[in-house]
DNA sequence: GCAGACTCACTTTTT
DNA sequence: GTGAGTCTGC
């Protein structure tokens, strides 16, 4: 146990000290995974079985990362440990205790998209308008509520939730909450809160269960324990209640889910709930230059809530902050561009040493703009994950329905796709149909002459049938014969195939790339059910953030501060930094978050080791136009002295016109437009998160004047002139302004 | 049932 | 500015 000698004597405590609870106050940067890798690999060494240890935390890419920290340190032995999100986890015990909730242990996990839609249907169906219920804020206060363990019953119930929601024109969302929790119920499906919410009702109604999992896991730890909600916390103090080792490790200053119902709280009451607690703070920050804990530290002191404790390094001063100041978006992108050129050279980086961090997914595009002009590789965390486009989302339907016909948004996604020629009026009386008569789906469908007796109901017959085809295929293969044959039969391949546009062609290889996941699932020999009910459960709670590992090579990072927690760069810069984007605007409606988005301010901060870069733009395109901004107050709350501002010149900026990031919509939207706007023709090589300029010698459409050829390009202000001969008309002269794809076509 | 025209929300972050 | 969604007329 040679390790042991590698820590501070902080944090040998809070490895050793493995009985009773224990709580872990770490600081960013203080070696807080370390010290959890450690303490799961002293309790094995200590003959603790593996087997009886569970750490929770909060995203995969955590659980997989200290997964194989442990394995390096204690071997193979690691595979028995129950390690994941807390989602996971849950996930996994109701899968195998459904039947005592009246699950069944397929049931489905409808994501965000699939919750969404179905409080469209119900709020349609009860006729609310959805102006008024707004389905984000419907669904934001169902799961608030689930969240808080406030079951539909308790919230119709509880006046100062029925107020409030009186108050706010919306008395009748505990009805919908009801509502809501009935239809998932019946569709055999749970919400993301309903997996923590039903665990926690399996846990009260069924103490055998209970005492079954508080046996098997007699250590419980808990990461990041500053974002756990009501819930969680309830769940896992009962988990713990028998043995009472539960060890939680977080960091108030780094709590930034609140918005989707952390409470700080749950720190401040796990004193009182253990009072024999032992607690440790690590603050000895290891990662970063005295500059840059010191700076962080002067912005966090600004917050009144907090633990007291005194993060500090032994590092040294390091550089000063740089402040970057840029007239416009495009600008800030290309002095960061410019300034990671420099450091890479200066400080001999490589892009995968860098990070650039921004509040909002909106703010990537100016940047990545500039990084490709100066031919700097990157990787953007986030944005659309693979599992939620389209066709990935009709396939994964297709064999969500087949194991589960009940569910009911499924359903509604791929009984006309591909077209079969059933409409709307047919789903919808078939949905009312379920709702009179309190009968499943599955029945409705089974039976439809009866409800439909004419016209439409042999295309149902048909729907039917093919589904019952597929529910044999998939009792007898395994997950990827059964998915393949259930991609090819149901029509998707061919469908995707016969599109030769370029978005067509990359839809059907992306189905392939499913095809191959699912592949992979079925070889691997760790996973012992092969079915496609194991796959889906495992798949419905991938993110965006898991895929990142597919992307090798040395790249600079791009992604939000959240995405960006846990993680640490040489050189980190933080863009956007203006009051109304960061310190967002819609979050400062109270104090509390304020201090929500400082923590966050906090965070991007300590991500850096060596060196920080801060940027801001006074000028900035949002929703659609050219806005005046003040430099973020986060700027200000730095003592000036960690702070140099830079010397560069600001060149008068040249503006970039460059395709649409999607380039089905843009073509869309071409069609639709009155205007006459122009179309290009994409290179070979495009991709569809491409976005370059329009140059000499590309290819063009115009709705008007045909097909041609860009011949010359000329740059004037903001406005830009392509000159194009077209084949059908000759030569154009065209002026394009900043708006992309958009011309003027009274000069010509 | 579908294509095209038009409207409007969305600009937070994740499981 | 963008994309999703609805409306309208065939």
């Amino acid at each position: 146990m040679d390790y042991l000698n590698s820590l501070n004597e902080s944090q040998r405590k809070a490895v050793t000290h493995t009985e009773g609870p224990v709580m872990i106050i770490a600081g960013a940067g203080s070696g807080k995974t370390r010290v959890l890798t450690y303490r799961i690999a002293y309790l094995i060494q200590n003959g603790v079985d593996p087997y009886n240890i569970l750490a929770l935390t909060f995203t995969n890419k955590a659980a997989n990362e200290m997964r194989q920290r442990i394995e390096k340190v204690v071997g193979a032995e690691a595979r028995n440990l129950w390690m994941g999100t807390f989602h996971a986890v849950f996930a996994r015990i109701l899968r195998a205790e459904a039947e005592k909730i009246g699950y069944t242990k397929n049931f489905t996990i409808y994501d965000t998209d699939d919750s969404k839609s179905l409080i469209k249907s119900i709020l349609k169906e009860n006729n609310l308008d959805d102006k008024i219920y707004k389905p984000n804020i419907v669904l934001n206060r169902i799961s608030a509520a689930k969240n808080r363990l406030i079951s539909p019953g308790e919230y119709m119930n509880n006046p100062i939730i029925t107020n409030e929601d009186k108050e706010n024109m919306r008395p009748e969302l505990g009805r919908l909450y009801k509502i809501y929790s009935e239809r998932c119920y019946k569709a055999g499906a749970m919400d993301f809160d309903d997996l923590l919410f039903n665990t926690s009702i399996l846990f009260r109604d069924h103490l055998d269960v209970l005492n079954k999992y508080q046996n098997r896991f007699k250590y419980v730890m808990i990461d990041e324990f500053q974002d756990t909600n009501l819930t969680q916390y309830y769940i896992t103090r009962k988990l713990a209640a028998q043995n009472q080792n539960i060890c939680v490790v977080g960091d108030d200053a780094q709590s930034i889910y609140a918005f989707r119902g952390a409470d700080i709280q749950n720190i401040l009451n796990f004193a009182k709930d253990y009072p024999d607690l032992a607690t440790y703070k690590l603050e000895q920050n290891y990662r970063s230059t005295k500059t840059i804990v010191n700076a962080a530290n002067d912005v966090i002191s600004k917050n009144k809530n907090q633990l007291p404790k005194h993060v500090f390094t032994e590092n040294e001063e390091g550089n000063l902050i740089e402040v970057l100041k840029a007239n416009s978006d495009n600008e800030e992108g290309k002095l960061i561009a410019t300034s990671i050129f420099e450091s890479k050279m200066l400080h001999q980086l490589k892009n995968n040493d860098i990070a650039v961090l921004y509040r909002t997914n909106a703010q990537s595009r100016p940047i990545e703009e500039a990084l490709r002009k100066m031919n700097i590789p990157y990787r953007i965390v986030g944005g659309i994950s693979f599992y939620q486009r389209k066709e990935i989302k009709d396939l994964l339907a297709y064999l969500r329905y087949t194991i589960n016909p009940n569910d009911e948004e499924a359903f509604r996604r791929i009984i006309n796709y591909p077209r079969r020629g059933i409409g709307d009026a047919t789903v919808l009386k078939i949905i009312a149909t379920t709702e009179e008569q309190g009968a499943n789906l599955w029945d409705v469908l089974c039976n439809i002459k009866s409800i439909i007796p004419g016209r439409g109901s042999e295309q149902v017959e048909d729907f039917v049938n093919l589904i019952k085809t597929f529910q044999k295929s998939v009792d007898e293969k395994d997950a990827y014969e059964a998915a393949s044959m259930i991609a090819k039969e149901s029509g998707i391949l061919k469908e995707l195939y016969d599109d030769k546009t370029p978005e067509g062609v990359a839809r059907f290889e992306n189905v392939q790339s499913l095809l191959n996941a699912i592949k992979a699932f079925t070889d691997d020999p760790e996973n012992e059910d092969k079915k496609i009910g194991a796959f889906l459960q495992q798949v419905s709670l991938l993110t965006n953030a898991d895929e990142t590992k597919n992307e090798e090579g040395d790249k600079v990072t791009l992604m939000t501060i959240h995405s960006a927690k846990g993680l640490e760069f040489k050189h980190v810069y933080i863009a956007g930094l203006e009051e109304d984007l960061f310190p967002s605007q819609t979050m400062l409606t109270s104090r509390e978050d304020l201090e929500e988005e400082r923590r966050l301010f906090y965070v991007a901060v300590t991500r850096a080791e060596k060196w920080l870069t801060l940027s801001y733009a006074t000028t900035r395109y949002r929703f659609g136009k050219l806005r005046p901004c003040e430099p973020s107050r986060f700027l200000t709350e730095m003592n000036p002295k960690y702070l140099r501002l830079s010397s560069k010149i600001i060149t008068q900026e040249e503006i970039p016109l460059s395709y649409n990031h999607n380039v089905k919509t843009s073509a869309k939207n071409l069609v639709s437009s009155s205007k006459p706007k122009i179309k290009y023709t994409m290179p070979p090589d495009f991709k569809p998160s491409d976005t370059s300029d329009l140059q000499k010698g590309m290819r063009v459409e115009h709705p008007k004047f045909g097909y041609g050829t860009v011949i010359k390009m000329d740059v004037n202000g903001t406005d830009r002139k392509a000159v194009i001969d077209f084949e059908e008309v000759g030569e154009k002269t065209l002026i394009l302004t900043f708006a992309k794809l958009r011309i003027h076509p009274q000069q010509n």
